[in-house]
DNA sequence: AATGTTGTTGCGACGATTCGCAATAATGAC
DNA sequence: GTCATTATTGCGAATCGTCGCAACAACATT
């Protein structure tokens, strides 16, 4: 499992947060999903092992873990994907006719946020963003947007 | 009212929709916030003209207005927020430590959706972007991140 | 001005997410 | 290992945003 690589345990108690058996079980089924991976993905896995772990702890506790940068999520689609922190940033790019999204290499992104962090000193974290337009395919199509 | 400079009435009617009192109310609503206007208020202002307007008109309203691109919305700190359309796109950087907002100009931002679209032949629409990071005043004072 | 058509609204209900609080259990001190 | 402290959980209730449907009302036609 690719998190064992931080100690989070660790990381959790110097904050002076509990390491708890809810907590590594979430953290894990973020883990498996490997790329992105929704709530209820995560429910599954977490209530495999552990069915009477609360809906309101998986919120609380995907929250929690964003804070503490061991997982990142993003919206996209209207929905609400979460992954392992710590990897390459990188970013989407979603069409709004088809509904498809692809990847976008953060190579690509990085000179932009250069240019932010010269120009305006700010130093951009972002490191999962999406971008919503027309893919390749539609455009040449001029498909109309979708409804959502 | 600054949206008077556009036709909504027309607009609407042109594409088959109808214009209504509610509609009317809300579109005020968001033109009066200025700037960034959340839910309640929006809410609050129509409520003090109409109190019998549902929620759900409202929220249905809000899609419906985006979907005529009269207004625009972004998330910005887990919110989401509306203005008037039809500015100059512009986006935001908003300080992860202190929590303020800046703007961003779309000069700044329309050569990286440029490039995008010569790289990866995707038409950007994004309109509204808002990036996460730490602003000048906090990375000299190198605050840390604040909780969420 | 009256009428018919049909886009919109208000309503109630639903699933999704959050919140308050008492019970539980992780942690440090002994 | 036992105990005290208090962060965390589970629970039920509250809130948020959306949906289906029947009643309503905007608008084109006459």
């Amino acid at each position: 499992m690719s998190h064992t690589r931080w100690d989070y345990a660790k990381l959790m108690r110097e904050r002076g947060f509990r390491v708890t058996p809810q907590r590594q079980l979430i953290l894990d089924a973020v883990c498996e999903g490997g790329g992105h991976t929704i709530y209820d993905e995560i429910c599954e896995r977490v209530q495999a092992k552990a069915p009477a772990v609360n809906r309101a702890t998986v919120y609380r506790t995907l929250n929690f873990l964003q804070g503490l940068h061991l997982i990142v999520a993003a919206e996209i689609g209207g929905r609400t994907v979460y992954e392992i922190a710590g990897l390459k940033p990188h970013h989407h790019l979603v069409c709004l006719s088809c509904g498809t999204t692809e990847e976008l290499s953060h190579d690509l992104v990085a000179p932009f946020f250069d240019k932010i962090k010269r120009n305006r000193h700010f130093a951009v974290e972002t490191n999962h963003l999406a971008l919503f337009g027309q893919c390749q395919r539609c455009r040449a199509a001029s498909k109309p947007r979708r409804a959502r």
